[in-house]
DNA sequence: ATCTAAACGAGACGGTACGTCAGGTCTTGGT
DNA sequence: ACCAAGACCTGACGTACCGTCTCGTTTAGAT
């Protein structure tokens, strides 16, 4: 939820007219419907357009146009995810990851808009703190959770969900092979075996 | 190597002024050093001006600027990266992620640049199958061929190629984790998990 | 003096807060000292802000800024054009012109303000019949009726009037020679010599 | 005659495509044609596509739409006025000023964009030196000229200039009286009366 | 030695999107 | 009902970069 001119002294309440939140919604839905359909449709200008705004009223809000896709994948995509909470610890890997190959890929799916989304990243640092704060990190959050119980950070952790985004962002950003899940179990059995070496069957010693 | 115009009759063998093999290199190594220095500077017209030539010079022969830095990369860092050919597997694995990690962290890196190629590739189709062809592919089957000696393609083999290259591009776009020896090693570890089940030590038997 | 939202049934007396007369000097106040200052400050926001005021009060009582700094003027300007009522009517129309230029030129003068003025009254039909009837029509009675004794307007006495004013606006909005006594003589000269043809000293015979 | 990109060297002849003078010609077509239909159609965008051009080729050659259309007028109007040679003075003098008038009253006619002109020129210093030099002085010079043969500058002859533009242009700005041939004569005449009063027939001693 | 096709530096050009600015209207809550 | 604050729509602005298109010049091989 993009907030930026409230630098207000916190003593004075607030004056003025009230942020109109039917306009936020148009515009996070115009983007959002605009960035599905066909990502170079998507300027500034359009987003205006279609969601009947002016494009001061989105610069007000966000600071480009990729900061408004992002809000309103979020809002799109946040519940998405399911997040099984019993079963073998594989299999919930498994389920965590299947869930989101399955946003990603097929028709009207996520995939090209997440790839744009990064490649912005890489090229706009501003953007980049976004994406990290907002979508990358939550959902390293979500995973390592799922891991081990816990946010607690080891390096054997870190690689592990590395490991695993960074099985599925390949293959999305190269899309040379399938996000299927086939591959979710392959991710998710070569993850295990670096957090899991002592604590469910020691390879050898 | 591009080789546009040269759409010739077989029988009409070459007339006119041939090309200069002077100005193809200042074009690259005006655009290599533009992109190290700041991925932004890097426009066609400042590419141009700082290697002193036309703006038709460079699209006679490429098709963008992204071209022509994927070119001068290509041919910055082809032999950069060393295969070892002894020692074990693990050992081996470790070295290739370790060799390329080296080429792009630290200062004058070329990580930045490569997030910026992986970025262009996800909004230009056009230079998407030049950045597979050119430089994902050749990675991925120098890799393989180290893994197991063949380009055989499984599914495992190819599973494990991505979790490694994964794991190394997840962190260069992301840029939250170093890319660093004990990464390598964790990833060359989990990648082997997966291929050499059978072959060299199944975990439980 | 703005009036506009008055359209009151008589019977009813007056409901609701009544204008603040404190205001409204505040924002002629604000706008008159921006407009002096430098004219391009003098946006309906900067108005606003200065005087401590609404943007909405402003266009409550004046349709646009442009008629707020006429407003303004009128009240700062009006009583600064000495009439002579003695003196022969060459001296006393050399007397208006100059006391008129002395308004304009120099430093805080108004000059820059009025240019502004006519010019906007040029592009803006709604504002140009406020600029002709609270402030050119004003002038060229007052010196109409300095002329001749009357308001009778004859074509040699429009002409007069026209020649003497424009050689004063001509003068400012070109702004090439002075606007001095000396020019004011020469103006005041040449005018007379339309209207007083027959009644003071025919040339010649 | 727009001249910006040329700060060339002297000794390097040229190099580059040469400007293209349709494209000039279309524009300045384009801008006077909106000018006259309506003056605030005439944005730097709709001259832009109703030349064909881009708004770049605009910017490349004049600094504002308002240069760009002075420019045109310049074409349009430079060679309409005409200048009598024989007949006595007070003639050639009307002559000059209806023939001046004609092009700006009527349907068509220049007055309107002449008025937003001035009024441009009251507003941006950067146009009022184009105006003052490319329209107001040669006008100036013309009929400076045409009042005593010759350019000599006395405050007698600038007064009596003045005094004819102005008269002109205050009935152009404040349109409150015909510019027809009855003011031209009267304008003439007082101005006569300030430049021959030795030369022709002194009023009284 | 001439001819001819192509490479080349330079830079004008059409186009698309950007981010900003100001004007004028509308909507809060407070007085 | 008035008002300060400020969100909102609108429309034009000037800029940046892209990729294409001429210019005139240079350079090689073919004749």
């Amino acid at each position: 939820m993009p907030q930026r001119p409230v630098l207000r002294c916190a003593d004075r309440p607030h004056t003025g007219r009230v942020r109109n939140e039917r306009t936020r919604r148009a515009i996070l839905t115009a983007a959002l419907s605009l960035a599905l359909d066909n990502l170079s449709d998507m300027t500034v200008d359009s987003i205006a357009r279609s969601a009947g705004v002016g494009k001061q009223t989105i610069y007000r809000w966000w600071s480009s146009k990729w900061e408004v896709v992002l809000d309103a994948l979020l809002e799109y995509a946040d519940q998405e995810v399911v997040i099984l909470t019993d079963g073998p610890l594989l299999e919930r890997v498994v389920g965590f990851l299947s869930s989101t190959f399955a946003l990603i890929t097929g028709p009207g799916g996520v995939g090209p808009l997440l790839g744009a989304l990064m490649a912005q990243a890489q090229v706009d640092p501003g953007f980049a703190v976004s994406w990290r704060e907002k979508f990358v990190m939550p959902r390293r959050r979500a995973l390592m959770q799922l891991l081990d119980g816990t946010v607690e950070q080891t390096a054997d952790n870190d690689a592990a969900v590395d490991l695993l985004f960074g099985g599925m962002w390949y293959r999305l950003l190269v899309s040379h092979g399938p996000l299927d899940e086939p591959y979710a179990r392959r991710l998710a059995m070569a993850a295990l075996s670096l957090t899991c070496r002592r604590a469910e069957a020691p390879p050898t010693e």
